[in-house]
DNA sequence: TTGCAAGATGTAAGCGCTTACAACAACCTT
DNA sequence: AAGGTTGTTGTAAGCGCTTACATCTTGCAA
């Protein structure tokens, strides 16, 4: 059935533009620029389509809009998944943005799986979308090559690329989390472990990863390879992670993971072991979510500017979109956050 | 600009049906069926067209298709929020679900304000979706009569409105809470308090607040007005109601809160007074997001089953718009979680 | 061989809207 | 008063696709 017809009931004919302008005793062109363009249609006549419109209960047909001014006023988004809370939040102030200025969000998600992200990405492209937003920037280059050959505005959010020359709205994963590890080992740790995100693919889950380990080395204390692990981004990975990092011979004295929910996972882990946080072992996470103060002791983070990209990412796609130029990009900060769960090293038994 | 355009480039003509029509040695007919419906068109035709559409690069117009077959393949989804984990997931199922059947997920979200849901609601119609999902059940008369006049095949998730005649895939939000009510009686506490959502346009946080204050009442446990504290859903909601409940002068021995995030909240709020959880106080959630087990101890909650009618929602849709007629609705059940959060009720001091 | 049903393809009429261009009116300017 | 602006509206040509219907093949029964 389509829209308008099925349903059982009477045929129920929806109304045109061209019954709005009979009755308005205007031409369709009029109607369609007194919707669209109302201050170039006097005002009376302005009132008499608008009236004609109430009285029909006429909306535009969608397709008809589309398909003449090849434009859909709809924008995509893909991102890895809508479960964790932090993308959530950023896809919210992505949507409001839009939503003020009448554009509407088309939302996928690709489980952080480079394919799934490009099949939906070919969706997105097929619905006619007149710009996407993605996440990171890390995929092959068919995929940057499709974007660009399509003309179409893009985003990538949440990463800084500074050897990519596309649009980029986000912040500095490597040197915030390089500042996370300074700050663990000004307060003494030395036995550090690590919990990250799967890498592939995630080129924030890598900086992150790589600007923790670099910090580590320049002050002479080399992550090994089994002081860190890979994990998906659940409770239960953190937990099983923490488990696994604490069972080592000479227990690490914090545990540094790449996300809060990995946080409050290792701090699961930690608790099941009896060890006290952080008297015991210190936690960071990292994005800041609300998990990050609900858990105790709360989380030493670091605070993503989620909200601050969605809007951010929506206002310069609409700009590109109208303009025809690509936009600067733009670099957030993102703060240390110093919380309970972090404290100094002390010597352990 | 359009999709299609601008960007500086050499005007770069988008291949059109026609094009590959033209290159396969066929009609738009026949490369539309082959597209659309292959099994009407002899293998042979099939792969010329297949190989022209291939070497054009060709991709559908979305407008046209829309124009032409009174369908756009999309569906919309306004939900309160994005931030709460639960809906996040329900929208994430639907999305998959969708997205199997080739289908798009439109998303709005509402901030629980029936005005502003109202608007997103008629963006999405005339945004011509073909399906729409709401959550819960409780607004004017005017919109169900708007979307029924416009026969728009919708769902109502999350409630199940046994007095409204429209598809609904839900649980029983009254028959949960009653049954969480009634577990704390069982553990013999009677100084009760209960944090809940605002009910203003949330028929949810209604049915679970008259669940747990019927049961109570049918104990002799009435719940007095300032037993209950209405609030937002935040965790400094939820800490910021616990603190007042729990100032009065008989302080109560258990917190009922309307979902995990007050829960989590009030835990907060308690443990800021130097409460010891569950032994001075207990407290029970609703929903049983991650945040349930991630904080400690772990939550006693209601298992809200959000992927299931995330799906199912989904499928529903699908099949009213495929068939025409509107399916069975379907209800499922929550189940009571018991965990470290609820025990029995000590006499206090 | 003929006739016919079933299958494959083509023809062409829209779907409802926007917009370039033309037409006209009203108002200035010189 | 003629010519030129500026502002308002109408005319009509698409936008790219689907699909009802017509036409042409093919295969097979009689």
């Amino acid at each position: 059935m389509t829209i308008n017809s099925g349903g059982g009931g009477t045929p129920h004919k929806v109304p045109t533009i061209e019954d709005v302008a009979r009755l308005a005793g205007v031409s369709t062109a009029t109607v369609s620029r007194s919707l669209n363009t109302p201050e170039r249609v006097r005002e009376g006549t302005r009132n008499a389509v608008a009236s004609a419109v109430k009285t029909l209960g006429y909306t535009p047909n969608f397709g008809g809009q589309v398909l003449a001014s090849r434009r859909t006023n709809t924008i995509g988004a893909i991102i890895p998944t809508m479960s964790n809370a932090i993308f959530a939040k950023a896809l919210q102030a992505l949507q409001e943005t839009l939503a003020a200025r009448n554009v509407t969000l088309l939302v996928a998600t690709s489980q952080y799986a480079p394919d799934q992200e490009q099949a939906q990405l070919r969706t997105m492209l097929a619905r006619g979308v007149d710009g996407i937003a993605l996440i990171g920037n890390e995929r092959p280059p068919e995929v940057y090559e499709l974007l660009t050959s399509r003309r179409v505005p893009f985003a990538l959010m949440w990463s800084h690329p500074d050897n990519l020359p596309y649009l980029s709205v986000g912040f500095d994963n490597a040197a915030a989390a390089a500042e996370v590890a300074r700050h663990v080992l000004e307060l003494g740790h030395r036995r550090i472990g690590y919990i990250s995100g799967r890498t592939i693919g995630n080129d924030r889950a890598k900086a992150r990863l790589s600007g923790v380990a670099s910090t580590l080395a320049e002050n002479g204390c080399e992550l090994a390879a089994d002081d860190v692990v890979l994990c998906d981004y659940s409770l239960e990975d953190g937990e099983t992670a923490a488990l696994r990092l604490l069972a080592r011979r000479t227990r690490p004295t914090a545990l540094i993971c790449g996300n809060d929910v990995l946080a409050a996972g290792a701090m699961r882990g930690a608790r099941r072991l009896g060890l006290a946080i952080p008297d015991e072992l210190s936690i960071t996470g990292f994005d800041d979510i609300d998990l990050a103060t609900a858990v105790s002791p709360a989380l030493t983070t670091v605070r993503v500017p989620h909200s601050r990209m969605g809007t951010t990412a929506g206002n310069l796609l609409l700009e590109w979109i109208d303009s025809g130029t690509q936009p600067k990009s733009v670099l957030f900060p993102a703060d240390f956050i110093f919380r309970s769960s972090l404290t100094e090293a002390v010597p352990v038994p």
